[in-house]
DNA sequence: CATGAATGAGAATTCATTCAT
DNA sequence: CATGAATGAATTCTCATTCAT
C-alpha cells in the first residue's frame, strides 16, 4: 500500500498504467471481457497496441487489475465506516450512503464489479471469481459480526445473519444499481434516498 | 401467438428449435455471449453445425430467440397470479413464490436474464436490450397498478411506487440469485423463504 | 500403421493432411521453424489458413508431425537392408545406398531433418528433440550390434563401435548433403558414389 | 584489415561491439537467428536495447558480423597450419586437430557456424549465405591444392580432390560435433581423437 | 552515447458463417 | 434438411526499430 519512496520513472509508470486501467474500465463494463479488444482499449488510453503490453502481459491481467482496485476500493468504502457509528440502524444508514458514494464516483467500476460478479459467479475456476468471493467473504464475516451484536443488543428481530445480509445486499444493491441506470441518483439524493431504503428495511412498508 | 393449425412438419421444427435453445441456455448461462461457440452449441445439442443456420440465421439470433423465450416465461409466472389474490401482502407472497419456483425450475435461465439484464443494460442500441426494457416496463406497470390499489387501500405506507418496486425487486432477485448460487433454495423451503422475505419488507427487521 | 477399414472420409482427411505436409516441408525445409508462416503454408498448400487449423492444432503440431513421418521413413529405410546383407562391407555398402536413395526421392525431407537435428540439439526440453533422440538411439544400437559382430568376424579393426558410428555418420550425413546442395548426386550414380565413399572407409586414402 | 591507428575512442568502440557479439553469439547458437530477440541480446550483453542500434543498424548485422568473425577465425585457423608440415599425413592431422582446438575453444560459435551453414544452405539470396561459400571456396581451394600435390607425391590415391575433400569434412565436422553435443571432446584428447580420425582416414577400418 | 518507452507491422489462432455434398 | 469442411475477418500477442530524454 504505502512505497514511499517511489522514483520520478516509477510514479510515471504508475501514472500511465493508471491511464490505461481507466481507459479499460469504461469499455470493459459496456462490453464486458469477451467482447472488449485491445485496440478499443489502445484508442481510448491514446496509446499504441503495443505499449499496453508493457504494462500488463494480457487482456486478462488488466482485467484482473482493475477487479482487484476496484474491489479493494469499494472494500475499503465499506470498512471506513465501521467505527463511526453508533446504533445498528445508523450503521446501515452509513454503509448504505457509503455505498452509494462509491457507486456515484465510481459508476463504471460499479457496474463492471456487479457485471463480474455475475459472469463469474459460475466458473470456480478462474482466479478472479476466487478475488471476488474472497472480498465478498470478508464483508460479510463483517457484516455479521454486526448484526449478531445488533441482535444482542436486541436492536433488531433475531434471524439468520447470513439471511439478513442478503436482503440488505438486496435492496442495496439493485435500487442503487437501477437507480444509476435510470441516472436518477444524484449525490444530493444520497441522504433521502439512503433514509428510504433503512426505514423500509427497518419498518417494512406496511402502514402503522 | 396464433400457430392454430400446425402441420406435423411444423410441430417437429418447432421441437427441434427448442431443443437447440435448450442446450444453448445452459451455455450461455455459464460463459455468457461471446464466449459461447456455435461448435459448443452443436455440440450439446447434437446437431450438426450448419443445421443450426437451418432453423437460425445467426447466433445472435439464438441469444434473442432465448431471452425472448425467458422472458415471456417469466413474465407469465408473474402475470399468473394477477386475480387470485385479495390482500396486497397476499399478491406480494405469491409473486415472491411464483417467482422462486420460476428461477428452481429454469437456473440456467433466471441466470442467463441477470446476465443478459446487466450486460446489455448499458448498450442502448440493440434489439435485446429493447425487448428486456419492453418486459421490465410491462411488468412494472403491473406492479405500479397493483401497489397504487394497495395504497389507496391503506395496505401500505403511501411511498413514490416506482421506488417501492425497486425494492421488492432488489431484495427477490438478489435473495433468490445468491440463496441459488449457494444451492441453498429447494422446492420445499418456498414457502418459508417466501414468507420471510414478505415479513421483513412489510413489519421491517426492528424489532417491536 | 495399418488402418485397415478406413471410410472414404477418413482416406479423404489423410489425403488432405498429406497435401498441406507437403507443402509445409518445403518451408519448413528451405526457412526453418520459426521463419515459416501459416500464410505461405496455407498458400502453397492452396488451403484457406483456417483450414489448416482443422488439421492441426498449432504451427508447432505440423512441424512436429512432418518430423515424425520423415524419422520413420528415414529408419525404415535403414533398417529395411539388414538382412539383404552378409558381409559387413555389404552392409555399410547397402546402408549408404539406402541412405543416398531416400535422401534423394526426399531431398527437401532430409535437409528439413538435418536442420532439426542441429536446431533442436541444444534445447533439452522440446518433444521433438526428445523424437529425433529417440530415433537416433535406435539407429545407433543397430548399428552398434553390427559393428560388434563385424569385429568379432575380424572383418574390421578392433575399435570403440560408437565412435567408428560417429566416423560412418560422419562421412555419409555431410557427403551426401553437400553433394544434393551441389546438385551433383544423382540416382544413377549412387552405385559409384557409395562404392567411392565405402571403399576410403574400409581402405583409407593413403596409396598402396 | 588496417586499423593501423586507432583513438581510444575508437578502440572502446571495438570492445563494446564485441561485447554485444559476445553476447549474441551464445543466444543465436542456442535459438537460431528468428528466435533470438534484442531483448535478450541487450540483457545479456548488458547495454540498453537501444544502445545496440549504436552500433549495428539491425539484428541481421549482428548476424552477419558474428558469422564474418567467426569465419575469418576458424579459416584462420586453418590456414595457419599451412607452413608447418611437411607430408599431407601431418597436414590433415594439424588441420583436425586446428579445428578440434578451434571448436573447443570456440564451442557456441562453432555450433553457430554449423547451424548458419545448414539454415542459410538453401537461400541463395542473403548476403550471409554468400559470405560463408566464398570462405567455403576459399578453404576448399586451398585443400585442393594441397591434395593436388599429395598426389602428385604419391601420399594418396588418385581420386577427385573435391570428393576427398567432402569425405575429409564430412568426418571431421560431424565427428567434432556430435562429440561436442555429448560433452566428449576435452582439450587433453585432441591428440588422440585426431590420430583416431586421421588413422581411419588413411588406412580405414578393414583389419589388416 | 545510453536508454527504454512507444510503436505498429506481422504472426498465430479463433470462430461465425457459407456452401457443396 | 443435415452436415461439417472451408474460409477469412477479427483478435491477441510479439518484437524489431525508432526516438525523445
Amino acid at each position: 500500500m504505502e512505497k514511499k519512496v517511489q522514483t520520478r520513472k516509477e510514479r510515471e509508470r504508475e501514472f500511465k498504467k493508471s491511464e490505461i486501467l481507466d481507459a479499460a474500465i469504461h469499455i470493459f463494463a459496456k462490453k464486458g471481457f469477451k467482447a472488449t479488444t485491445l485496440d478499443e482499449i489502445a484508442e481510448k488510453s491514446e496509446f499504441g497496441k503495443g505499449t499496453i503490453y508493457n504494462y500488463f502481459s494480457n487482456k486478462e491481467e488488466i482485467y484482473r487489475e482493475i477487479i482487484i482496485y476496484i474491489s479493494a476500493l469499494h472494500k475499503k468504502s465499506m470498512f471506513e465506516i465501521e467505527n463511526k457509528t453508533e446504533t445498528f440502524y445508523e450503521f446501515i444508514f452509513e454503509m448504505i450512503k457509503s455505498h452509494m458514494t462509491f457507486c456515484i464516483k465510481n459508476k463504471d467500476a460499479y457496474f463492471l464489479l456487479v457485471y463480474t460478479k455475475i459472469h463469474h459467479a459460475k466458473s470456480t475456476s478462474s482466479e478472479i471469481s476466487k478475488l471476488m468471493d474472497c472480498n465478498h467473504n470478508e464483508i460479510t464475516e463483517f457484516f455479521i459480526e454486526r448484526i449478531k451484536k445488533a441482535i444482542m443488543n436486541s436492536e433488531v428481530t433475531d434471524m439468520d445473519p447470513e439471511k439478513i445480509i442478503r436482503i440488505i445486499r438486496g435492496i442495496t444493491f439493485t435500487y442503487v444499481y437501477e437507480s444509476l441506470l435510470a441516472n436518477e441518483l444524484k449525490e444530493e439524493q444520497i441522504e433521502t434516498e439512503a433514509k428510504f431504503i433503512v426505514d423500509i428495511l427497518f419498518d417494512g412498508i406496511k402502514i402503522k
